[in-house]
DNA sequence: TATGAATGAGCATTCATTCAT
DNA sequence: CATGAATGAATGCTCATTCAT
């Protein structure tokens, strides 16, 4: 009869949780877990300390969902980036653009976060686990190795240097962007130049 | 009197303090402040939990003090490096080796970890307002300037792109050196790839 | 005006407040004050979790109202014992029953709880103080001398004997009567052998 | 060199320990464990709030450890009676003091608290299911069966009796002693008419 | 009336810091 | 000096109670 007043219900609550996750997600990526206490998260949501725990079980549980939702999204980020159908130097250039450039990419940052923290719970750790690194590069080093058969690329291990590559984009989203007044992050061609074959014509 | 027993008291509490201090800095770099307990730091440097309280006033006193000496340590790199003469490839190149490839790099990887942090004790937040990647900047920008005009380092604005890089290394020390078997950090030569111009030799 | 309207919502909230107090009895006799949450009670009920406060100030009221109403039967139902006209043995026997054998003896087992208990609210310590199984041995110590001066019960000062009769009798409802498959509660005859006076014809 | 030393170090240890325990027995056997602040128990053993977690994972940790000593502690107590080379009546009334008349019978009442929770942490229930009035009954069943044959005891299935014997002292336990001044508990004479055949003897 | 989301005081637990030995 | 037991303030989490709908 009255189905808005069910998914109203439904969407209010999601709206809460949603509203409680943006928070954790905001606060964590600045501080980490260990940095981060859950009046810290109810404050930046604007609700009290004891709402969240309506939405989710404990602190951690967030910690975690958030982890996963991160890991999600950067999979379907290689993937969406893996079915382009253009040359190897620009999916690299959308890659490098994705996790620069992107004003949202506190995922990515609570993903490089929990990479390199020293401990953390075990079903985040698990989580962890299953991702890593290693699938982007399984996925990204026969697109580079295509680059080098084209000249694009510079020579060397294709899987030694895509993982170089993404550590250097990994620790740029580790670094606060806030440190400098007139702070630009470094752009994306710029960062291309580790991997970009000089040619001829960009030399003369 | 006894200037021998004096000078070894003193000599036995400097080691000891010395010990504490490099086990907080091992597990400072690792951890980070919030992550850090006192009783790991204990547990590192062999002693009782209480001890450390003798040699410094809190835990925020010992990551204060540890700040300070990185950036002691970082600055005067830099002003070693400033006095190098060689080219400014080679300057890049030594400055770069040192972030990225001593051993004992814990120092620099905590400056990072504090400057990325949001939240500090005010002693260290006012040391590093003190400090800051400016100095370094203003340091190198002019090396990086000299370098252009010898045609060796790409074109732009060279306080900007000397602070990219910066950020570039930065990055480096916060991403976990762990993450992967077979892991190499980026070598030297290959990140030098971001700031060094490609020449004819380098693309034939 | 409308006098049904007025009585039928009268009728419907007193419905509502014996719901909620029944629930909150059921609970209550089962897990004790701390053990009990408001929300087992209103999902006991099987209404929302603040719809009590409608009909009570607060738990600590439902449970003082419950033990007043306790209190209360209990004292009638040792005043109907004490107005039967039959033998004093009939009237253990009679009050045994009730305690032991009554399907809804969750209030006899309300008030062992709160006699039991250390700590009570305030209102709740009153009620008790002037309850108290004092009452109860007061009523019914004259009729268990009647019952000796018959021959009927055990020698000994009746206060005493009446005391730790009713002492075991508490003590039972306390006993999680679903400690053992096939279990039965202690019958009625075989409690009342506590007091009652070996007979020749029975010995024989 | 200095044996006095370790052991005293333990013992300090082990009496700490012990002192916190006695004091969680204390008050979880008066008040359970729901109704058990870890501040109660700090201040009955006059020690702070912290300290319990030194010796103690968790207030559950105290609980499961007070179980089980007095699970232990029953089925030896049960053995000890069990290996008397007396009468049957002298068993039961061995069993029946060591319940009822102990001064530090608050292990007793502890294992009846449990038996008669709702909701208990995990491996309390699981320390629970291995104990069981069960096995009394299976030791005492025997005797009582032997105590029917010579004449002493009453008839009926002597597991059952013996079930209600056992029942009646269970719930003993659980009646706070201090209800009255000038209580008394029931005397073991008292409670052994439960079983007890009346001979012509007493009769007269 | 009835609901259940929201609040915040209270309790369990951790950990920086102190201090008797 | 060195130890580690002891303290208590801070933080995660629960639940009685309130209130907008």
């Amino acid at each position: 009869m009255n189905p808005t007043s069910d998914s109203k219900r439904d969407a209010s609550g999601d709206a809460r949780r949603e509203q409680i996750k943006r928070a954790a997600l905001k606060v964590f990526a600045r501080r980490g877990l260990d940095g981060t206490k859950m009046s810290m998260i109810a404050a930046e949501a604007g609700v009290s300390d004891g709402l969240a725990y309506r939405y989710f079980k404990s602190k951690d549980d967030i910690f975690e969902m958030l982890v996963r939702e991160a890991i999600d999204g950067a999979n379907e980020a290689f993937e969406t980036i893996g079915r382009l159908s253009v040359s190897p130097l620009e999916r690299f250039r959308a890659l490098t653009k994705e996790i620069i450039e992107d004003e949202n990419n506190d995922y990515f940052v609570l993903v490089q976060q929990v990479m390199s923290a020293d401990s953390l719970p075990k079903e985040v750790a698990q989580l962890i686990e299953g991702y890593s690194t290693l699938r982007m590069i399984d996925q990204m080093a026969p697109v580079f190795a295509d680059g080098q058969r084209d000249g694009v690329f510079i020579d060397g291990d294709p899987r030694e240097l895509v993982m170089w590559y993404l550590t250097v984009l990994s620790g740029l989203m580790l670094v606060d962007r806030s440190l400098l007044k007139d702070y630009r992050p470094p752009q994306t061609d710029f960062l291309l130049n580790l991997i970009v074959k000089p040619r001829q014509e960009q030399g003369v």
